[in-house]
DNA sequence: TTGTAAGCGTTATCAG
DNA sequence: CTGATAACGCTTACAA
């Protein structure tokens, strides 16, 4: 028979035949599965990786009704986003759970997105700050489980896993109040997913000191911060302090100041929001509300491990006896769930904490 | 961990029966194809869309075996990255390609992702700016056609995609010269995988000036940029403009500088590389050279294609194996190759161009 | 125009 | 411990 072109062809009957077993003993010896004898073990694996053989992932899925590739959306111009898709990777990894990314970007919506990890038969999803109506994200829920990443929207079916976004904003304002601000001025994200929850969190913290909350339109971009900057510069009450949205726009707003000569934190401080890498850059040193990608992500994955086994168990008892954060929650309310993490806050130079 | 999911139990045969048909007729309908009356169309879409049926991408894949799934492999931590992958979705989908990600993380290297998009039958394989040795690489192309995309990798039987370096170097070297600029520096990318190539661009472009090539070390990130410019405010003989290996090690040094009261471009220029979305911004407006992520993205594809029919061409007609040196050397220097993308420069203040 | 049947590469079941 | 055999959901000759 003609040796294929490409190497790839070579199926488990080629190696199976190679090593003179069945295909079904050459299946369970390479899966490393119990029932064959070490030596033929050894000789199958040996065999296969002679040929270069690979597993063919779809009939494997195809056959398998339990697929472990879970679907992730994400927006790579975010740089939040990157970070989440960096946690969920080291996460996803001593789970064995295979990543299966697809990207939302100006042209390809969520909707696009998850479609295609739908065709592709994804075990689960994962959506990072997904831009879309609850009820689309219901739809989907119902096909697959499907947990919604740093997200405000509380969907019944979909398991939410998010910051604590008033918790977050309280960090940001009290730690501004400690230092003696009382003019503190919110720059909220426009049409950035989580506009309504800090904006609202900001007010929350603000009251609670007794000051007057003041919440400006921006966005999540860094040219948001720019925009707001100049607006900044040419205003009559100039505030003593800014919480931006995020880090990106905080950033913006920063450099123009800076450039501008203004002394940041000594004429006015800023706070950023998710702890960006570029946060931590020593020239920037911005202080920010970190959302602790990594417990997000690990969160996220083992909230879809236990539904998909209750799914699987259907009404017997479950046996895990960890005390995990999502533990109460998650037998509290059977079917949704908001998951919630705290965040911290990382003091840095932009708010005179280590100059 | 995530067992019994599955992801939609309508298949087609569901479809198929509820409309009154047959599989195949259904399974043409569904596709498009000529052969089934308007009327039968009508109807199994209608059941279809009622039923909430979704073909099921990996079984459709493993029957066709011409799979149109194009794997990528990118680094999330990189913007330029991002700015590629967001090309390459723009690329893929007039020409009805489908895209699977897989990154490249700390913990993760390219051989991981690859494995993973190997494992999942992706037809082609896309590597932005893989770090491996070219023999990995050559490992990889003999199982399925591989494109390096800004990649300094020239190896038998993949193809490569990427800008021309000398050029781009020598824009940014002749852009500064024109300005006056004689006691230029290279801060060269470390690591980075462009390194060598870059460094060489601006030996050449400078010894084309009759001036003195001055290299020194740096990296790929902000850090690295950050670590430069601290070097430089302390030197004893400072450069008058700085050419980075990239955008994000460009403004760390631009920063610092900046931030330490050196005036640019009136004391230092600085030319960066990539043109990112972060280099545009006003307050940066980093002068840079462009690597036309869409250019790059779409002869990426367009190789891919043409790769791929010529290999559905051979299969089916020549009987060779591809243990033939001199045949395979033959085939892999005719269809490969480099092809090579001219940049261009975007101009900005950094160098003194619009002030 | 429509239906029947044979796989694609894998794993699961149930015999030896 | 090992080996036939039947799925998984889909496409595609080939028949009707």
């Amino acid at each position: 028979m003609l040796r294929g072109l490409v190497a790839s062809r070579v199926t488990i009957v080629d190696v199976a035949r190679a090593a003179g077993v069945s295909t079904s003993t050459a299946s369970v010896a390479l899966r490393g599965e119990r029932g064959v004898s070490e030596a033929t073990r050894e000789r199958v694996a040996e065999t296969a990786a002679r040929l270069g053989y690979r597993v063919d992932h779809r009939a494997r899925l195809l056959r398998e009704h339990n697929p472990r590739a879970v679907g992730v959306t994400f927006s790579p111009a975010q740089s939040f986003h990157a970070d989440v898709v960096e946690a969920l990777y080291e996460a996803a990894a001593p789970a064995g759970v295979d990543l299966v990314l697809s990207a939302v970007t100006t042209s390809r919506g969520v909707a696009d997105a998850v479609e295609s990890l739908l065709r592709d038969r994804c075990s689960a999803l994962v959506l990072v700050s997904p831009d879309v109506e609850g009820e689309v994200l219901a739809g989907w829920a119902a096909s697959v489980p499907v947990v919604a990443l740093a997200s405000p929207l509380a969907v019944a079916g979909v398991a939410t896993v998010a910051t604590d976004e008033r918790a977050g904003m309280a960090l940001a304002v009290d730690h501004l109040v400690e230092r003696g601000h009382r003019e503190i001025v919110h720059l909220d994200g426009g049409d950035g997913v989580m506009t309504a929850q800090r904006a609202a969190g900001f007010r929350t913290a603000m009251r609670a000191h007794g000051l007057d909350p003041r919440v400006e339109r921006g966005g999540t971009t860094e040219e948001a911060g720019i925009a707001a900057a100049e607006r900044l510069l040419t205003a009559s009450a100039r505030p003593t302090a800014v919480v931006a949205y995020n880090d990106m726009a905080a950033i913006g707003l920063l450099l123009t100041l800076r450039a501008s000569g203004i002394d940041v934190p000594g004429d006015l401080a800023v706070v950023g929001y998710d702890d960006t890498r570029t946060a931590a850059l020593s020239t920037i040193g911005l202080t920010s509300v970190s959302q602790d990608p990594r417990a997000l992500a690990e969160v996220a994955l083992r909230r879809l491990a236990t539904r998909a086994d209750r799914d699987a168990l259907r009404s017997s008892a479950v046996p895990g006896t960890s005390a995990d954060p999502d533990r109460a929650s998650d037998d509290a309310t059977a079917e949704v769930g908001v998951v919630t993490i705290q965040p911290h806050l990382v003091a840095r130079q932009t708010s005179g904490s280590s100059r």
